[in-house]
RNA sequence: GGCCCGUUGGUGAAGUGGUUAAACACACAUGCCUUUCACGCAUGCAUACAUGGGUUCAAAUCCCGUACGGGUCACCA
């Protein structure tokens, strides 16, 4: 029986003929520098941080280089299958505007001249790519059941050998085409394996991107390539679908380092173009001292969902993991201020080689700084799209009158220092519903004094406030000199440094007295310009406030 | 247990044999500026790069051992 037999035998109705796909899916007609890479994601629930970084890092790495980026599902564990999560991954991607050149769109199209871009869909071509490889003498099926691997598995153990189907354990490398024939006609069912011709002796040199040299001992174990629903092992599909969608880079993360050497030898065993290799260490969490990988489960962060609720803006978010992916990108941006994200050349060498820690801190004080920089404007759009998802109460308000809001918002803003105080979208309401009455009007209030508590003293302030001092058309030069005059007729230093240099001479000094303005008018003593707060209320609001404080504190 | 990778401050890290007695940023602390807050500015924050040994005139940077952390050893990806 010769293997072509043998073949035929195993997979009765699959053309083994390879070269047909050589011709429909052609090397790509790009740049020699282009890189071709992918998002590879495996349909079981949503996208998390370390995926989307990936995604992030391919998507920039083919966008320097004019390449391509593709999204392709891999479905081939048709237990972990979650429902609709195909349109989870797309939506995710979309919402952090990672967009793809090819690849799936939503849960059954997509575009592309590679594809299908879904595994499942795949089948026929992995079954020829096994067939060409079972004629070849390469491949071999394999009978044995999971309680017979599992027996050798603790003989190895307690041999303490390798663990594995290899060498003399690899049983059903031995079997005759007669007998597998027998098996075959008997119904026993099975999977397929490679013949690997490795010897873990012999140690070959990879390179990788991001971690540099690395040596290891050749394969010799014989994997499943073939499982026994008919669909390829990861794997084999990598082989499979990377050599066939023409794929440069392999981005992905480091848990597959040490499956390199049986990567390489799947490609060499084809006699393929080894595609290049960048494995990315995994954004870690510490906890209790200890390092570990940021988990979906136990880490709000590490859902990107949490970033869409916080009303972190996505512009935020991907300049936070530039500087992950890229520590020199901080510096970059610092000197090129004109400049964003795509004109930062980012460099597969300076990724770390270890995992760095996702530090929410860090990822805040982008955001804040970044949120700094926008235009009142843009701080309106951004902030109206999130809490009409987040905060209907909010959103209404804003919506009710938007030049109003985006003026609230101007305050301290679009100049050289701006402000810095929000941090994402939903810190906003907390900083600021004192500027809009109906949310005021809902609000607790706690006022908190400091220098000046005493009651009496607060109303004697905003009394000969209102009566005296206070004038509507104030430019903030006048509106200043009033405070002043305020503060020296209540016995208050007029300025700072005065009342430093002479502190018995005085009550206090006018930044107390301003203080006490402030607190009554927002609860709050950090607040922006208070000149700015004052005009934009208005006098009957500021009044009222000050009138309605003293009659309930009497 | 085998194999592989990693280890510079509270964090991200720069630095691959000698102007790095460790850049820059975040965080923290103090001070200055300021009507308050914020911004900004200034200063401080690793007696030396996990550890032991070796190579060298010279090592965080090269080599070996140890410790610790991570990954992987599925008909999961």
């Amino acid at each position: 029986m010769t293997n072509k037999e043998l073949a035929d035998l195993l997979l009765p109705n699959v053309d083994s003929d390879i070269t047909k796909y050589e011709n429909m899916y052609p090397e790509r007609n790009l740049d020699e520098k282009a890189i071709v890479t992918r998002f590879a994601p495996s349909p079981t629930g949503f996208v998390h941080m370390g995926s989307l970084f990936q995604s992030f890092i391919s998507r920039k790495a083919a966008s320097d280089t004019n390449g391509v980026f593709f999204l392709r599902v891999e479905d081939t564990d048709q237990k972990r299958l979650v429902e609709n999560s195909v349109k989870g991954i797309v939506d995710d991607l979309k919402n952090f505007e990672i967009d793809i050149d090819e690849g799936m769109i939503n849960e059954e199209e997509e575009k592309g001249a590679y594809g299908p871009y879904i595994q499942s869909k795949r089948k026929e071509i992995y079954q020829s790519f096994v067939k060409y490889l079972l004629e070849q003498g390469k491949a071999y099926p394999c009978f044995c059941s999971a309680e017979e691997i599992e027996e050798t598995r603790l003989l190895q153990e307690k041999r303490k050998q390798r663990i594995g189907y290899y060498g003399r354990f690899a049983k059903c490398r031995k079997l005759t085409p007669e007998q597998i024939k027998e098996k075959v006609e008997a119904g026993e069912s099975y999977i397929i394996r490679l013949k690997s011709h490795g010897d873990f002796e012999h140690k070959i040199k990879a390179h990788d991107l991001i971690k540099g040299a690395l040596e290891f001992p050749e394969n010799d174990l014989d994997v499943v390539i073939l499982k026994t629903d008919g669909l390829p092992t990861y794997h084999f599909a990598h082989l499979v679908d990377d050599h066939l969608m023409r794929t440069t880079h392999v981005i992905r993360g480091d848990e597959w380092l040490s499956s390199l050497p049986l990567h390489l030898q799947l490609f060499e065993t084809f006699g393929f173009k080894t595609p290049k290799y960048a494995h990315i260490s995994p954004i870690m969490k510490e906890e209790n001292g200890i390092k570990r990988k940021l988990s979906k489960r136990k880490d709000p962060e590490a859902a990107v969902s949490f970033y869409h609720e916080k009303g972190i803006p996505v512009e935020a978010v991907k300049l936070y993991l530039m500087t992950l992916a890229n520590t020199n990108f901080e510096q970059w941006y610092d000197c090129n201020k004109d400049k964003t994200l795509n004109d930062f050349p980012f460099d597969f060498k300076k990724m770390s080689s270890s995992g760095g820690l996702f530090d929410v801190e860090k990822l805040m004080n982008i955001s804040k700084n970044y949120i700094s920089r926008l235009s009142a404007k843009q701080v309106y759009d951004g902030l109206v799209a999130w809490a009409k998802v987040h905060d209907e109460e909010f959103y209404q308000t804003l919506i009710a009158n938007p030049e109003y809001a985006t003026s609230v918002f101007n305050i301290e803003r679009e100049q050289k220092k701006p402000r810095k105080d929000y941090s994402c979208y939903s810190d906003i309401r907390e900083l600021s519903w004192y500027m809009f009455p109906d949310l005021y009007d809902k609000h607790d209030k706690e006022y908190v004094f400091q220098t000046i508590s005493d009651k009496q003293e607060i109303a004697n302030v905003l009394t000969l406030y209102m009566e005296k001092y206070y004038h509507e058309e104030d430019t903030k030069e006048e509106w200043f000199d009033h405070m002043k005059d305020l503060a020296q007729e209540l016995g208050y230093a007029r300025e700072v440094k005065e009342y430093k240099e002479n502190p018995d001479a005085y009550k206090g000094h006018i930044g107390d007295i301003s203080l006490v303005l402030r607190i009554v008018l927002t609860t709050k003593s950090m607040t922006p310009d208070l000149y700015d707060i004052m005009r934009l209320l208005g006098k009957d609001t500021i009044f009222e406030r000050y009138h309605s404080w003293i009659e309930g504190n009497q």
